[in-house]
DNA sequence: AGTTAATATGACCGGGAGTCATTATATAAC
DNA sequence: GTTATATAATGACTCCCGGTCATATTAACT
């Protein structure tokens, strides 16, 4: 059954297609890319992009799903090297700073659906399935915690889910102002000292004694 | 010089009717809401809009304002009542946070100017007077900090403002979760716990000795 | 070659932001 | 009171964009 096969990896190739121009013209103009330049980008027709992707939304969730395998990927990498409790921890936070601030457009891209008005043009399933891949992500910082907690380093007293949940927000927020200016402090991170501080002070009103 | 007053009060007039019309719609509708329909909601034609705002956007931004002010008095309020150099912290901290959960789209509205695409869109000395304002706001957290830090309640090695920016980072990227998930934990905060937890880790990191 | 199935196309539609020639209204001049 | 002028309001219109669909093209099968 060799057509089948062939027609079947056609079909992905002809998605990566889309999927690599998309994101081109994501990253250069935002979410204001339009399917028509899109589809130029790709050397196909928009009503080709339409027999693959049912809306612009659901080609813009296929790019946010891309980024974070990146960020799966790198989170993977970062942490073998790390041993000790609190270095974990922050290999975890600087993993994700890292890759927010290295992929913008993908950090913007998914901040956006963060927003009533994309989740209100996207179907629930879409919604669903962002949300269950970002729930897989946090587990990374969860299971940091929750080591530090199970080898007394870190305090009991507190859910690691929602201290997970609060440090992820917190680096998210502080990234919302970062992304945004962009052009300053040329050579380090932007906010440096900002996410140091943050990550320090939390660290502090965890550690146990 | 009577005629001149009066068709300066009468701008100020219209231009009321139409931010009151447009938050009206705002607040239904979110971000979505047409120039048409807020034309229709007060009883002018589109083109009469334009005559008072150069575009939706600015529209939108003359709302934030409005949410800008509630909420710095609010901040006011609250902190009269409040005595003791944590306590203080918390009366800000909650007073944000209640405020953005009573006014979910004035939260949207505002938190959709920290995306790439609001920032496109709209002219850079609008931005800038949206900085300013939140800026102004921000003080009231660097203030608290700054007065905790000098009766020797908080630690003295962090900076007051890169400290209230991570904490209203932190306060804002909880919300954008739970202001998303609006129809769940009626009765208390949604989050209540998160929020709490929150702000119990920083102010254990910052506390003296 | 002819028939059918699968893909691709781009003109077209609906709807929304923003414009502008025209109309209406208020003030000033006589 | 009437006419001229400045000011304000209107809504039909343009342009742009996401999404659709009847038609055309290509590939597969007999």
């Amino acid at each position: 059954m060799g057509i089948a096969e062939r027609r079947e990896r056609e079909k992905r190739e002809r998605i990566n297609t889309i999927i690599l121009a998309a994101r081109d013209l994501f990253f250069e103009k935002g979410y204001r890319a339009t399917m028509d330049e899109i589809a130029e980008r790709a050397e196909l027709s928009k009503g080709t992009l339409y027999l693959y992707f049912k809306s612009k939304d659901e080609l813009y969730i296929s790019v946010i799903l891309e980024g974070f395998h990146l960020l799966e990927s790198r989170l993977k990498k970062e942490l073998k090297g790390a041993k000790e409790v609190e270095e974990r921890v922050r290999a975890v936070y600087y993993a994700f700073i890292d890759h927010c601030l290295e992929n913008k457009a993908y950090f913007r891209t998914t901040q956006y659906f963060l927003t009533e008005d994309a989740r209100a043009n996207t179907s629930p399933d879409l919604v669903e399935t962002i949300n269950r891949s970002t729930g897989e992500l946090m587990q990374y910082g969860v299971g940091v915690i929750r080591e530090g907690m199970e080898k007394g380093v870190f305090r009991k007293d507190v859910d690691p889910f929602i201290l997970a949940l609060t440090v992820w927000r917190m680096a998210t927020g502080i990234l919302d102002l970062a992304v945004l200016e962009s052009d300053t402090a040329r050579g380090k991170r932007p906010y440096q000292e900002v996410f140091d501080t943050a990550i320090d002070v939390v660290l502090r009103g965890v550690r146990a004694g």
